[in-house]
DNA sequence: CGGGCGGCTGTTAGCGGTAACAATAGCGGA
DNA sequence: TCCGCTATTGTTACCGCTAACAGCCGCCCG
């Protein structure tokens, strides 16, 4: 009785099927398509032709476990409905394009744990690099980075201790900045809104940044309004709309974020207040949206593009070398935009 | 000669370093770590205490492997930057969450030769399912999705043939009936603002229902203007500008998304255009972003959220059930929004 | 004319788990 | 006391592919 036919539909294929379909050894395939090793031409194409007419997909599960090789890299974010994160993502395919190896997203909400069960997810795919937001992690996600064994690439952030490499801005430095304009330009009675998170640590540090800024300068906070959840630019509107109704002498409102900013712009215009002569206005991230508003709103660009690029660059060079942790600091450029009184 | 100490901080760690640790057979750490088959409460406590002090994270490339069963679910989506995508995907993760399988997200670019790669790629891990935009496809990704054996989803569309099941609205209705609404409303000399997407099917679906709708009314288009890049607010903004200045006449504007759409009402209120009385606005996909605008745009909600969810549903589903084609017609509803005059 | 070498292909032995089945122990009932 | 059954744990054989090495052949060179 002979095999069943090869043809069958049911079960997948095997490099066994290309190598009976071409008569050549499965190790004589698996050098074909890999196009690893010499073979003959002949060989080659006659490989190719059976594969490419079984419609033959190789299996990277076998492959990685039996080569201990895998071109995965794991990026940790925390959302994606940020615009930040996407535009990082750019950043970092389009660099690993050029090397074989490919990004594989993992989003934590924000959450530690969540974030703790993602890395432990994607270890346990033993990639060959990882990629994660921000310095802040559990004791055991920080462990379980440094045990792997592969290189660790930590971004957005650098004020703090990294587990190996760090690719980031300085965000309490870059809330000084924004203060320090802010206090130049004569503002004296500021404000600041932003997003009720405990754990995005960046807005955090911005915000004390800012706050350190002010209190050299003697000043501080004047009003805070956080909000969490719903369409950002609504929120924006309408804590901007508190505010100034609850502290009508603030002559300044920091955002927290462009999108929440960029409402505080479209309130401030229609109800013909004054900016920025009787209020300025400045928010963070140097989103493209902003491009599009009436008046170009006051920002701080994070680097994002060059961030996700730079994370990238450090997996791929490493990809078999030493690792050693490196802290690349980037420098975010204020663009004042017209909402900030000049000079 | 003893073994080396099982710390050496180099090697990665494997079943056999727990089930020595614990002193018990690999294959009981196994049962123990995956909580399946009877282990002995002692035991189970030994083991687990083993695998937390060593650190160890299991190879899920040999689990797959040897089991045959790999709890990754392929998401094919062509942008991250549309905003509609991460929120598919939001619908897609929550429903999986309960499931034990992960959503794995490749990005093509609205390029169909990425789209193949991609999907290439994904089959290679051998995933348990796949939910991939769109039904039009390269004729080797739709052979490779077929042959495949899994289930697949095609979604957002269902305007064509899938290959197995499909999730989505028809954009071809959607169009027409957005064009009705305008023609019911009274306008008459209408224009189409849109991108320059040759591969965004959707966008060139809704077009045509559009126009056929506008057809069987004896109308035409008035004005076309397309784009590429950029930021969408601006490009809303300066296409509205060129189309009101190139055709005085126009009285609607009809975007083919909700971003431009957005520029472009942005752009009307700042030249003091009576909205929706002079020009009627429209856009498509109804993104939370409208929320914040001074003025309601007319839009139509695309159920991306429904869209991920009832998508994951299926393929939960199937996990290992029969393979069978089914497809969901969603319906957009219509949000007249403050842009459309009334009746 | 023989050894050596390069080009090509095959063989063997896992990679780190898991399915399936075997083995062992402890216990109650006949 | 012996048997059978259940609860628990161990053994064996791969999963599909690749690293490493072995084998074969023809040709060049001394």
């Amino acid at each position: 009785m002979s095999r069943p036919p090869s043809h069958d539909p049911k079960r997948t294929l095997t490099l066994r099927d290309v190598s009976e379909a071409s008569g050549v050894s499965e190790m004589t395939v698996s050098r074909v398509l890999r196009n690893r090793g010499d073979v003959s031409v002949g060989t080659r194409e006659r490989v190719l032709e059976a594969a490419r007419s079984l419609g033959y997909v190789p299996n990277k599960i076998a492959g990685a476990l039996a080569s201990q090789r895998v071109n995965l890299v794991g990026v940790v974010i925390p959302s994606l409905s940020n615009m930040v994160f996407p535009e990082v993502l750019s950043g970092i395919s389009e660099t690993l394009d050029d090397t074989g190896l490919q990004p594989v997203v993992g989003v934590t909400n924000y959450s530690p744990e969540r974030e703790e069960a993602v890395i432990y997810e994607m270890l346990s795919w033993r990639p060959s690099g990882m990629i994660v937001a921000g310095l802040e992690h559990t004791e055991a996600s920080r462990a379980m980075l440094a045990q792997a064994g592969i290189p660790i690439v930590e971004i957005m952030d650098i004020d703090g201790a990294a587990v190996d490499s760090a690719v980031g801005i300085s965000h309490n430095r870059a809330g000084r900045q924004m203060a320090e304009a802010i206090i130049a330009a004569g503002y004296r009675r500021i404000a600041f809104l932003g997003t009720m998170m405990p754990h995005d640590h960046r807005a955090r540090k911005r915000l004390q940044g800012f706050e350190e800024a002010l209190a050299r300068a003697g000043l501080e906070l004047a009003d805070r309004e956080f909000y969490s959840g719903g369409s950002a630019l609504l929120k924006g509107r309408e804590m901007t709309e508190a505010v100034l109704k609850r502290s009508p002498d603030i002559d300044f409102l920091y955002y927290s974020n462009d999108m929440i900013g960029a409402g505080g712009l479209l309130y401030c215009l229609a109800q013909g207040i004054d900016v920025p002569g009787r209020v300025g206005l400045a928010g963070f991230n140097g989103v493209e949206l902003l491009d599009g508003l009436p008046r170009r709103l006051a920002t701080m660009d994070a680097c994002r593009l060059e961030i996700g690029r730079k994370a990238a660059a450090i997996i791929a060079g490493k990809h078999d070398g030493v690792i050693g942790g490196e802290v690349i600091e980037l420098f975010p450029t204020l663009e004042p935009g017209d909402t900030i009184r000049k000079g």
